[in-house]
DNA sequence: TCACTTTAGTATCGATTCGATACTGTATTT
DNA sequence: AAATACAGTATCGAATCGATACTAAAGTGA
């Protein structure tokens, strides 16, 4: 049998430990857990889809009690702020504060990752982002959990013009930036995974 | 700039983040927590002189009273073993009982990642884990931590004859099969790296 | 040989994480 | 209108985790 594969669960497990112990690290100042970090990163990134205690509890794989805990003390830290939906009144929309902003600004918590990957080509890093995605589609294909992912490699996707686009699944128009944030409706689309679409 | 490297380093923490809930999924039939089948992975695969409390809780990051407590709780539940070393008796050396190595056979804690992984050609995944494994290197000589690897790259290797091997650094000499498990003592050796050093 | 220091691991404490369960309030379905 | 489904909160108890202090064995050096 071919070993490689569990070579490279190893070294995932392995970064993602590291990467875990980074997020201590560089949340101890302000007595943050790496969940907390964790969750501040993604919410920086996350669409107006995904900006949800949900979203978020589906993407660190807590459930939704162990969110809700995180979240309080990230509110009263004020770091991020909560407000109902306006449409549908039962969720809650998150967004980072100033505050939130300004520690990720602060704390960098990709920064050591961004220094521990300056000496790979930036080829042998899309080829390992491509192995690692289909790796990711395929566990949460098995695991019917949602995907997350981006507009340009999602079915939903539709390019109205030169820089207008749209969800087709929600029917939103979007712009430019947004299409490039994290959104746990995502659907890979038919075909090759392109990841010149991620320019 | 180049935003590869973070589209990179999303996956990784992505994909531990749910290698993380899988070990807490095959964990909860015995009760154990994540940290708990990460330990008794490790212990499966490490060689004889990166068995011990310490050289786990650098693998996962974690503190030595932290780590004294998950391997008391796998003693008391019979899944590990642990004895004095003979030379310096202040080392525990730490070994899967039968228990240990029957619930890892029964558990699986690897076998949704070989489904994830089972499209994906070998010539990917070996792409994928050199440019990891660098990026692993690069981040712990950076923090000065130990490496973890396997002897075929690592400078204190020494190939006596065709199916005799030695460690430099400490003397032993190895058994075939023991080159390939996981040393903390591992120190990269000059030039490429070179993946078919794995086979 | 005898202090001094270093090192591997344990003990204990308190703060935090986490899942389970029960609950509130809103939306959807019938 | 009633029943059901769903997003999130509250609360509890078990477990994780780091910090600190401790034990015991090695090493160091006069």
């Amino acid at each position: 049998m071919d070993k490689h594969p569990l070579v490279l669960l190893e070294l995932v497990e392995r970064l993602g430990n590291l990467m875990r112990s980074e997020a201590r690290r560089v949340g101890a100042d302000e007595q943050l857990g790496p969940v907390h970090v964790e969750a501040l990163v993604y919410l920086s990134g996350a669409n107006r889809y995904s900006n949800t205690p949900q979203a978020l509890g589906e993407y660190l794989g807590l459930t939704k009690g162990t969110i809700s805990q995180s979240l309080l003390l990230l509110d009263r830290r004020g770091l991020i702020e909560r407000y109902q939906d306006d449409i549908d009144r039962r969720v809650v929309r998150l967004r980072l504060s100033a505050a939130g902003e300004q520690f990720l600004h602060e704390a960098q918590p990709q920064l050591a990752w961004l220094h521990a990957t300056r000496d790979i080509s930036p080829n042998r890093i899309r080829n390992a982002v491509s192995a690692l995605r289909e790796a990711l589609t395929t566990f949460q294909a098995d695991n019917e959990g949602p995907p997350f992912g981006t507009c340009p490699s999602c079915r939903h996707f539709e390019r109205l013009s030169a820089r207008a686009y749209r969800c087709g699944l929600m029917g939103d128009r979007l712009s430019g930036p947004e299409t490039r944030k994290l959104c746990w409706l995502f659907e890979m689309k038919g075909g090759v995974i392109d990841d010149e679409d991620l320019e």
